[in-house]
RNA sequence: GGGCGCUUAGCUCAGCUGGUAGAGCAGCUCGCUUACAACGAGCAGGUCGUCGGUUCGAGUCCGGCAGCGCCCA
């Protein structure tokens, strides 16, 4: 039997029969709703798509064939930065707003070098062909591992469903006054020129250099020594800041210091951030060299002296104007002129001449290693500038937050502390606009004032009808384009949200919030979000802030966070360390069920390393089901044509071809003319299938389907290596022994390919198809009444005691270097009386499959001991 | 610096509420047996990271330490 060439031929038949369609009619209570992750389309494929997503499809498949409804959408991630950073690459073009009508770029064959500037539409329509592409790459996979998802609930994140549902979303939180926009330091990465969340940043340990500065006090000109890592930003300071419990400070609190160089005189204040051990114990506070800096210049209400522009670059500074007053203007003004448009590396360097040479320079720089925040894509430290950006309120929901988080069910638990965590530390509102290009815009224009400036305190906000739309193309309510950018007219922001205020929404989305035929009402809040363990901070958490301020509910009710594929050496698998493994290629070689036995095999949340030696044991698990399958079907079968038409009882059971199908399915064997009961050992074998059922059900009702895996899989091979042999030859007699023989077997076949179903859809639909004409994922999920209906006694410790015979009868021929069929001249049994009596029920069977010709029991024994004797060789 | 997780056979991992260590793979030996040689049978292999505590009894519970990974500063 081989496992290659199922998934074709079985994916093509659960698409064309609808097999995973979601039904919206019935109550919400009979819907089991998932909220699948959209990939980055933008990203490779990659292993780790194949190993969460194959888990997921294992609760949705078992929810499935519980009777639950099972909306199972799934979407792209194909708007935001990645996208535009692979569009750049691939066509070698990038976006310029101010070109208003290029008529569109036709890519070469290789991209353009040096990059073509192409406008704001065309650069977008280069995004949207480039996912396509993307997109139908993931489809593929998806479809050949066997994601039992609906297609036709698919949404990309730039879709049209997408943008309207994301704009719609927004213009309630503003309504609801959860949303605002304000002037505000900003986190800015100077390359890609847009403000960054708190959630994207990340640190990164680089070298610094600690610089003594000689500041003077106002009065008496006695000198403060300060210590920064950035000197360039000394035309920003504001303050000097010292621990209020500082005595070498204390005495200059409310004295006025005056910077060197600039002469700009700054208060000496006191606050508890302040490091004594750190530098001096003083600190210049600048803006904003820091997120520290940031809290003291809003704390102490300071004013703001930028310097850093938002190309990274030192923007003019008037220096004797208002705000920058100076004791020396000209001064300040010819030493600024020196930095003025230099980056802040190289006015580093230049301020610390400068420095230096004025003697304000204490001693040698000093140099440092120390953490410094970066963008997570980004390549330079970030700088924090003052700008306007569209935020949504988390600060003041922080308590609801957190009970919100404990509100969830984790799997497994311990990933809440990550969650809460991040949630305790959040130290600003969520900033939600990106100055960038393919993304969801802002459904809001600003009024162009008489005098020409932009009424930025009166947004115009899209009428709920129109959206999606974009306001850089399209003119609002009551203006027409002529008036775009003119007095009395008006401008479009020209901002789009950050990727997580639309991927914050993929329930609401994949559920068409407010839409014509919601779904809102038959799946929200959801059953379940699976997602990986790096994006709690981003995914989950913006998902549940959103759930909270426009339902006032989870947007889920279970989060199953799933681990890391790691390579060999337990370095996290990624395409920047080139250990990628290309998914289609795995799927090609192993098999689709044997990559997800592999997937299933771990438990949520562990991290896994990639093992295909695990993917060959689940292709020989596959081939070994469909070889069993095959061989019982042909006992059965072979069986009923033998014994034609006549009342054996085992009719019953053949007749009842659909009986997993049933709901009553599995009937214990009717009062045929040989089957009063069924034997003990049958009895035993399906007592235990019970049990594996009961264990089954319940690990992957608690999301531990590895343990269900492992539970399943242990009772089938010893099912095959014991049970089957044991009955093989009985199963082929006529009469009541035969016949519970056979209706054990196509018992436990019909629950053991269904509780496997989940994991290894293909193999067991293959088998499955050999007695039903319907699907084994449209099956109902086994119970355990069903394996021992109609049981009598049930006994599950005779066949292990019969194994155990078996297994030293075996051992005996091993050990004797002859063939297993050999035959058996005597085996003594001795053991305790209770289970010798046990032995003697399936004393046939033990010796049928043990060619044995004299099995002798003896219950007198306190422990089992079996004596063995083979019988000579026959002479051939 | 704070926190979370992991550490069990050569490898990958199970061991749930404490009761004499398990699986698969790899290794070794044997067997073509009428479901399966892409198979089957058997053997061997571990002082459960370390130190201490609780207990009649600890891989399991508690604490310290070490290593690895991650999260947050």
């Amino acid at each position: 039997m081989s496992v290659d060439g199922l998934e074709a031929r079985w994916a093509a038949r659960w698409e064309a029969d609808g097999c995973y369609r979601f039904d919206p009619a019935g109550g919400r209570s009979g819907v089991f709703a998932i909220d699948t992750p959209p990939p980055t389309v933008s990203g490779s494929l990659h292993v780790g798509h194949v190993f969460s997503y194959t888990q997921t499809d294992v609760v949705a498949r078992f929810q499935r064939m519980s009777g639950k409804r099972v909306f199972y959408p799934i979407g792209f991630d194909d708007n935001g930065l990645p996208t535009e950073r692979r569009v750049q690459h691939r066509y070698g073009v990038r976006c310029d707003p101010s070109i208003v009508d290029d008529g569109g770029f036709e890519p070469g064959a290789s991209p353009a070098d040096p990059p073509v500037a192409v406008s704001r539409p065309t650069f977008i329509e280069l995004c949207r062909r480039l996912t396509e592409e993307d997109e139908a790459a993931f489809e593929t996979l998806f479809r050949r591992l066997g994601l039992s998802v609906d297609w036709r609930l698919a949404y990309t994140t730039i879709g049209e469903r997408a943008r309207r549902i994301s704009q719609r979303g927004f213009l309630r939180l503003l309504a609801d006054g959860h949303a605002y926009r304000q002037e505000a330091p900003t986190l800015w990465d100077v390359d890609f020129g847009s403000a960054v969340a708190q959630a994207e940043l990340e640190d990164r340990e680089i070298a610094g250099s600690y610089h003594r500065l000689r500041f003077t006090l106002a009065g008496d000109g006695a000198p403060v020594e300060i210590e920064t890592t950035r000197p360039e930003l000394l035309p920003a300071c504001v303050a000097l800041v010292a621990h209020p419990d500082d005595e070498r400070y204390r005495p200059l609190f409310g004295k006025a210091a005056r910077t060197p160089l600039f002469g700009v005189e700054v208060p000496v204040l006191a606050h508890a951030l302040a490091d004594p051990e750190k530098g001096t114990g003083i600190a210049m506070v600048c803006t904003f060299g820091d997120l520290t800096d940031v809290t003291w210049w809003r704390e102490l209400s300071l004013p703001t002296r930028t310097v850093v522009g938002r190309d990274g670059r030192l923007e003019h500074a008037p220096f004797g104007e208002p705000g920058w007053e100076s004791t020396d203007p000209p001064a300040a003004a010819a030493a600024y002129a020196d930095l003025e448009g230099s980056t802040v590396r190289q006015a580093q360097r230049r301020i610390v001449e400068l420095l230096a040479a004025a003697g304000d320079l204490v001693g040698d720089p000093r140099p440092i290693r120390h953490a410094v925040k970066f963008y997570e894509r980004g390549e330079r430290p970030l700088e924090i500038v003052s700008s306007r950006q569209w935020y949504v309120r988390t600060i003041a929901h922080r308590a609801d937050l957190l009970d919100a988080g404990r509100a969830l069910a984790w799997h497994p638990a311990f990933m809440r502390t990550r969650y809460e965590a991040w949630v305790e530390g959040l130290n600003g509102d969520w900033n939600i606009s990106r100055q960038r290009f393919f993304g969801v815009p802002f459904p809001v224009w600003y009024p162009v004032l008489a005098d020409g400036t932009v009424d930025d305190a009166h947004p115009i906000l899209a009428d709920g009808a129109r959206l999606p739309v974009d306001p850089s193309v399209d003119a609002p309510d009551g203006y027409d384009e002529a008036q775009r950018g003119v007095p009395g007219g008006f401008v479009g922001d020209p901002d789009v949200m950050d990727t997580w205020a639309t991927s914050s929404l993929t329930p609401q989305i994949a559920a068409g919030w407010g839409e014509d035929g919601s779904l809102m009402d038959a799946v929200f809040p959801m059953d379940l979000r699976p997602q990986a363990h790096e994006i709690i901070r981003t995914w989950l958490f913006t998902t549940v802030v959103r759930a909270h301020l426009s339902h006032d509910s989870l947007p889920w009710s279970n989060v199953a966070i799933s681990g890391w594929i790691l390579d060999p050496d337990r370095k996290k698998m990624s395409k920047s360390k080139g250990n990628v493994v290309v998914p289609t290629d795995l799927l090609e070689e192993h098999g689709t069920d044997a990559v997800r036995y592999w997937a299933a095999s771990a438990r949520l949340g562990v991290d896994t390393v990639f093992d295909p030696q695990q993917m060959k044991i689940g292709r020989r698990l596959a081939i070994k089901l469909l070889n069993a399958s095959r061989f019982i079907l042909s006992r059965l079968a072979e069986a009923e044509a033998e014994a034609g038409a006549d009342a054996d009882a085992d009719a019953d059971a053949g007749a009842d071809a659909d009986a997993g199908a049933r709901a009553d399915g599995g009937r214990p064997p009717a009062g045929g003319s040989g089957a009063g009961r069924l034997e003990p050992l049958d009895e035993a074998m399906l007592a235990r299938l019970g049990e594996v059922v009961a264990e089954a059900t319940a690990a992957l009702g608690a999301y531990e389907h590895a343990r269900a895996l492992e539970a399943t899989e242990r009772f089938f091979w010893a099912f095959c290596d014991d049970y089957l042999e044991l009955v093989k030859g009985r199963a082929y007699e006529a009469g009541g022994p035969a016949a519970s023989a056979r209706l054990a077997l196509r018992r436990a076949l019909e629950v053991l390919l269904r509780l496997f179903a989940p994991f290894l859809p293909f193999a067991t639909e293959e088998a499955w198809s050999w007695s039903h004409d319907t699907s084994v994922h449209l099956a109902p999920w086994p119970s355990a009444e069903e394996a021992t209906a109609g049981l009598v006694e049930g006994d599950g410790d005779l066949l292990d005691g019969v194994a155990r015979v078996l297994g030293e009868i075996r051992r005996a021929k091993t050990t004797a270097k002859v063939s297993m069929r050999a035959r058996v001249r005597r085996v003594a049994v001795v053991g305790p009386a209770a289970l010798i009596e046990r032995i003697r029920l399936a004393a046939d069977d033990l010796r049928a499959a043990g060619n044995v010709e004299l099995l002798e029991l003896d219950g007198g024994a306190p422990e089992l001991v079996v004596e063995v004797q083979l019988a000579e060789p026959d002479a051939a």
